[in-house]
DNA sequence: CAATATTGGATAGTGCTACTCTCCAACTGT
DNA sequence: ACAGTTGGAGAGTAGCACTATCCAATATTG
């Protein structure tokens, strides 16, 4: 397959994929003359990846490439594959944001082994903002989130599957990534739907 | 309170104060003078506000300037609290993104009232995205997803406060835009937690 | 009251991201 | 032989979110 058939194939415009090979998003073709290279589908399936994750994960390009770069890696040593994938995903908690409070929180569930995820920097950073405007939420209801977060968090890693350790970090990683827009799209539907059957009469 | 106080209590540059400003995304406040004028708790709940949406929420300002215009107007009369703070909220769906698929998995889960949010845009977009990459969710993973949606949902109906329409509608909105990154880090911060604890050996 | 500082407001410029366009020589298919 | 396509590189563009500079009118200070 050459390049114009692979962006044709993912609907990707030409100058784009020709911009991802540049930027190393995708891996070059099989060079088969000084003008010609040859695509497969690990091309195909990588592009698709990248476009799904900015397009749907809204991750920066910069982003992606961390991401990729920990797929292709595989989890180092002192990594757990999540925590691989946590620390290449965005977005980060904007400097200068403690963690203490996040902590706490998190320990107040019983929860452990969360002490190097950046995800502690944004639920800090999340808490902070909503005093900052007076809607922090009671104890009750982060109970709530927390349950619900813990629930879907179960069926991720129950779901990860055997296999290369490759595919079980890209499992992970686009997981994490695809998986969230999906959660908050069903949060909105579900609100509404609520919204709706609850107050048929407002 | 004059303008760079106004900067100093929020945190926000001066610079920045004034380009809100400009762009209406503050009121103005009561002019004293030619050259002076008047901001009070009002300006400062609503800079807090704005800052919130772009650096919790991750709005562009165009989104901001119309979840502002939904929290000042209310609810019109054909809309819901809720399908006017969704009609403001991004991300919007890519476009020529159908919805039959969604709204069958919305069906199949017996939720009603949808038919008019974006989010039903996004859910498809996700789905399709992630059959793309060949990681589309199983039927039972989807309904642990909804469910957990469900929960937290009702949660956030169910807190909304009695009240002039006004707040109840920048409180959805508001809940809306900054719970979700609560949710995801939470979610992100459980997988750890899960992970670290199921595999204490790996 | 004079000297200095600050203010509100407008205009233009900056830095970043994610493409998109243009060009070109080397090659392909017919 | 020759129009058409290809891979590759560089520069250009569009949008976004500020940020810097300027100005005359006012406020503050000694």
């Amino acid at each position: 397959m050459r390049i114009s058939e692979l962006a044709r194939e993912t609907g990707v415009p030409l100058a784009t994929v020709k911009f991802y090979l540049r930027e190393g998003l995708v891996p070059a073709g099989r060079a088969t003359s000084a003008t010609q290279a040859e695509y497969d589908a690990t091309h195909v399936r990588r592009l698709r990846l990248v476009r799904a994750l900015v397009e749907i994960g809204g991750l920066p390009l910069a982003a992606v490439r961390d991401v990729l770069v920990a797929v292709d890696a595989g989890p180092d040593l002192s990594m757990t594959a999540i925590g691989t994938a946590h620390a290449a995903l965005p977005p980060c908690p904007p400097p200068g944001t403690g963690t203490e409070r996040a902590l706490a929180v998190v320990e107040s569930f019983g929860w452990s082994g969360a002490g190097q995820t950046n995800a502690l920097g944004r639920l800090q950073a999340a808490l902070e903002a909503m005093d900052a405007v007076g809607l922090a939420p009671d104890p009750d209801r982060l109970r709530t989130y927390a349950d619900a977060a813990l629930t879907v968090a179960a069926a991720d890693v129950s779901d990860v599957p055997a296999g290369p350790v490759a595919d079980v970090v890209e499992y992970i990683v686009v997981g994490t990534v695809l998986y969230e827009p999906l959660l908050l799209a069903l949060r909105r539907i579900a609100q509404q739907h609520l919204f709706v059957t609850r107050r048929p009469e407002g």
